[in-house]
DNA sequence: AGCAATTGGTTTCATTTGATACTATATACC
DNA sequence: GGTATATAGTATCAAATGAAACCAATTGCT
């Protein structure tokens, strides 16, 4: 047998893949579960909750998620009513998305429990190191990109 | 507007997850395009490097991958005659899966290759960094699994 | 020994995903 | 102003994914 020249469990991308995958489907359930929500939907929610008036666009740049991606959840969420596009006058192509006042009761809702879920799972780490791994994988994006 | 209660960009599993897509997105392209493999056959590569005669069952648990995912990387690995199966004595409805000569072969110039994307990806941080990292995430690992 | 419950692996099917093509608008250049 | 190029967002289609049903072999119980 040819020596392993590499470690899979000490491999960074691999260890990353686990860790986050581990995570999100965890997370990923509870939203589901109790509010119906797929994850590009609960992030489209959050970005909009912090900077209401955001197009799709930006949406996908700045949380890297696909176009169709963003779009999909977008539409979702107008069909439930928490969400709302309003005309940008300077574009027509491309609207302003922000929450109706459902769609921040229902954000006032997810986010408690989102922290809860953060906590409990980050609890593990102290604030340092939370604070640490935080900055160690934003160098990593700048790396990567 | 509400007032958000939540940070997205500080909300780890987001962080992580927006990591680890952009990292594995990077990788996967290569794996794809220089070998022709999906990152579940380089994973079930890698495993049979170190540990030949690997089940399905445990490679599924041991790198979290469904098994209808290993199950179908084996069946499109042995057919390109990279892995082969040998009847387990023990247990007639499982197999042994090992790397073929020629999955050595290709082990042997892929994982150089791997190791090389990781270094570029990952010189942004110090040894001692990548070390904390390594370690942050297999205790994330405990408190979410 | 004989039957129920479990487990390793594959098949099937519905859902999710993302590349590509497309529409409408906007910008750049001549 | 008119034409070519780029961009915002949607629609379409093919591939990837995973839940559930399934088959075969194994284990546990009586």
């Amino acid at each position: 047998m040819t020596d392993p020249i590499l470690r899979l469990d000490e491999f960074l991308p691999y260890r990353l893949s686990y860790t986050s995958n581990l995570v999100s489907g965890k997370i990923a359930q509870v939203y589901q579960s109790l509010f119906g929500l797929s994850i590009p939907e609960w992030r489209l929610i959050a970005v909009l909750a912090e900077q209401p008036g955001t197009t799709q666009q930006a949406i996908g740049s700045l949380t890297g998620m696909d176009k169709v991606t963003v779009s999909r959840a977008a539409v979702s969420l107008v069909e439930r009513e928490l969400v709302e596009k309003t005309p940008n006058p300077d574009d027509r192509r491309s609207q302003f998305l922000s929450l109706t006042q459902t769609g921040r009761q229902l954000y006032a809702e997810v986010a408690p429990k989102a922290k809860e879920m953060e906590a409990a799972i980050f609890s593990a780490l102290s604030p340092d190191e939370q604070f640490m791994l935080r900055h160690l994988l934003l160098r990593i994006d700048a790396a990567a990109s």
